[in-house]
DNA sequence: AATGTTATGTTATAATATAACATAATATGA
DNA sequence: TCATATTATGTTATATTATAACATAACATT
């Protein structure tokens, strides 16, 4: 499970952060929620932490899960309102086309991403197309549709995860 | 409740269709269905009938009680199975920001579609762009990323629902 | 009719998400 | 500091969406 290079410098979903990277997501986070005047409470910090954590999305369950690992009592309530939060403040997104969250590699501006799905090891990659938006943007206003939220999710197979895919320091083997 | 126009020539899903249409829809479906040696059973016409006569978008236990009304037993695997198969078919698509379904607007070609949805009156316009679909797979490449499908899902409001929309009939009551 | 295949019926349950109300923690102002 | 308001969390129950598993029925082919 080796970490590879990544565009996005740290703070990407496209991996599994170091727990360096994580702890800069982490603190990125308070700062935005400090200046919103937001409470980036234990809880909620322990939920973004461990989706910063994870290698690929997670669901709502299984975030439950680990919360309750903690000792913590915790019921669904308690994870879809940390996941409100979180997704209200821009820390987090989620995925409709399979129900999982995942952190927002781009805290501090508002952005709509596209997300690219890998159907094999799940691992999902936020990227950002001007590109995109703006092509839904014009078509959307040639209906007079006034859009709020744009919502793309790239169902496919990774590099990693493509047939034919040998990765390079394994010399073809498992 | 007037029917506007469409660029779509009565294959659309972005108004209700009159009951010629919907019969003409059902016809494409039968054939399609022929010459793929599929059955288009009496179960998967009705629910297909339900779809395409929706004003909008409908959730599978909406179409179940519609099953239901219809005095036949049925059960959610009824509605879901049905549903598995119209899909499997392009016949029909699923919004997965709302888990809805609805009539798919050109069931003869294999395309990817964008769909602009209604926040207010959930009338949702399915819409065709090259555009949007090649941005996306140029982007993918460029990380390697082999694109099986697309999904694109506009939130927003139409132009019926825009704020200060008045309807040119009804002179701004109502 | 006998057989295999596909579709549907039926029961149960899984997976995802929210409502409603109680308690606790925090913030604010007197 | 205390009283109060506000926000967050705990708790119980339930809603919503979807599937597993197995039985029966319909259909297709011989």
């Amino acid at each position: 499970m080796s970490v590879h290079q990544c565009p996005h410098a740290g703070k990407t979903s496209c991996m599994r952060p170091t727990s360096l990277q994580v702890e800069s997501l982490i603190n990125q986070a308070e700062q935005l929620c400090e200046q919103r005047q937001q409470r980036f409470t234990a809880l909620r910090r322990r939920v973004l932490t461990l989706i910063c954590q994870a290698e690929s999305p997670m669901g709502a369950y299984q975030l439950l899960e680990f919360l309750q690992g903690d000792g913590r009592s915790a019921a669904p309530p308690t994870i879809y309102r940390a996941l409100d939060f979180l997704m209200a403040q821009g820390l987090i997104h989620r995925l409709a086309s399979n129900n999982t969250y995942l952190a927002c590699a781009h805290p501090q501006q508002d952005h709509e991403a596209v997300f690219l799905v890998c159907q094999h090891c799940g691992q999902t990659q936020e990227i950002h197309t001007d590109g995109i938006t703006h092509s839904v943007q014009e078509k959307a206003s040639r209906y007079k549709f006034k859009v709020l939220h744009t919502s793309v999710e790239v169902a496919g197979l990774c590099a990693k995860c493509s047939p034919g895919f040998n990765p390079p320091s394994a010399g073809g083997l498992a």
